[in-house]
DNA sequence: TAGCTGACGCCCT
DNA sequence: CAGGGCGCCAGCT
């Protein structure tokens, strides 16, 4: 109500934030899903920044948050300096099979995962 | 209180 | 083809 429009902030919807972590839990392993595709299926295609604010953000939620399977549009490992440390991101999307090359996702197109076209 | 800044992505020069 | 601007939501100064 200063700014923003938090208006659909009330009991019957989920913050943003908590829409974008439901989403990223359903994230099977070994798949990958970008910002931009959350965002988009969340209704808000140009939020895909804020989808990464809450990436940054999830380590604070209670339950297991796949941070790691969520990279840019171009499978780019974006956020791994984020992580406990900066390697641990490539590291837990290889023990789920997923091959990293210089931060970029092998396959990308193949293991895409998109929440828009998955969950009906 | 107002403004800035992101783990982004699209559009415009 | 590359670089810059802007929207989006939330949190910090």
């Amino acid at each position: 109500m200063t700014k923003t429009s938090k208006n659909f902030r009330n009991a019957e919807h989920a913050d943003f934030f908590d829409q974008v972590y439901a989403v990223t839990k359903l994230i099977p392993p070994g798949r990958v899903t970008s910002y931009g595709a959350i965002a988009a299926f969340l209704g808000s295609p140009q939020a895909a920044r804020t989808v990464g604010w809450a990436m940054n953000a999830s380590h604070l939620q209670s339950g297991f948050i796949p941070a790691h399977r969520v990279v840019n549009r171009n499978g780019l490992l974006t956020g791994r300096h984020h992580f406990r440390y900066p390697t641990l991101m490539q590291e837990l999307l290889e023990s789920e099979g997923v091959i990293v090359v210089d931060d970029q996702v092998r396959d990308f197109n193949k293991l895409f995962w998109d929440p828009s076209k998955e969950l009906i």
